[in-house]
DNA sequence: CCTGAATATTTCATCCTGTCAAGCAAATCG
DNA sequence: CGATTTGCTTGACAGGATGAAATATTCAGG
């Protein structure tokens, strides 16, 4: 916390700016993938998690950082249209997984390749400038967590 | 089309999580700070925007990239605390210039105090680093589309 | 085994955001 | 002037989000 950079600094308001811009950017673009694929931006994110494998409406609700029983109205949305289904959890009773059938799956898919932002962009970039841009990032992400003995804690400035 | 690095290359995934990464950082905490000021994240957006200086609601719509009627609702709940108010446009009647209040100002200002993310965390970064994030995500932005009115193009390369 | 606390999900009421179509008022053009 | 366009609002509606209450199941003690 020794030199913070405030944002009356030209540089790091500046920097500021422009990832507010890719945030919007990255919105922007997103949604109107799912657009096009019928969905809205919270079924879109909830079809791409439901991907890797089916998951708990508990465990849904913490990763989309949202109170479970809205996730009950997105995957009933979803589920009427048969991209999505509720199993039981033959472990516990309580819990429904929710899992994408063979269509939400294919749609996923579909809108994962639709996906422009960050790809046709980044072509900008040589591999070299990528690595940089990864490793920079990286670091800012890290940065913001409670402060862990993280990787190289280097408070030049 | 020459070269597009397809989603498949490790490394562009890799910068495209982290994007994603940086955009679901960036929505949380600015959702957090507008909470703590009880506004909703379109609010504090709307309110930032006029905090520089009065505009045609019209206007607020091309820049939220929204409807128009829906910029009608989000200034009137601003209204109705007294944070924004409306205020004819002297050169077209028909135009209705909304402006924050003394109020509104003042909290805008502090909502802007105290956005952290993209601050403390840059603090990580040594200020010739922070240059380098500068001009990458500059190249990456220009590079999807030329549509920002991003201040000067001195991208030197 | 039975009771009571904790957990997982849903339902309901409510608000905000967002879209669209319709409408009104003011400006502008022929 | 009259017709069209432009700026804003209204109303209807869907979706996302929250919080409180209801239900079902698990689980820990006695």
């Amino acid at each position: 916390m020794s030199s913070r950079p405030s944002s009356a600094d030209p540089l790091t308001s500046e920097v500021v700016g422009l990832i507010g811009a890719v945030v919007a950017r990255y919105h922007q673009e997103y949604d109107e993938a799912a657009a096009r694929h019928d969905l809205t931006g919270a079924q879109a994110r909830l079809l791409a998690l439901l991907r890797q494998r089916p998951l708990p409406m508990r465990e849904i609700a913490r990763r989309l950082k949202c109170e479970p029983s809205n996730v009950t109205g997105i995957v009933d949305r979803l589920e009427s249209r048969g991209l999505v289904e509720r199993r039981p959890d033959p472990a516990d009773r309580r819990v429904k997984l929710a899992a994408v059938t063979e269509e939400g799956r294919d749609t996923a898919e579909r809108l994962s390749a639709s996906l422009d932002f960050a790809r046709e962009p980044l072509a900008e970039l040589t591999p070299v400038e990528r690595e940089l841009l990864r490793d920079l990032l990286k670091r800012v992400l890290d940065a913001g967590r409670v402060d862990l003995p993280g990787p190289a804690r280097r408070t030049t400035t």
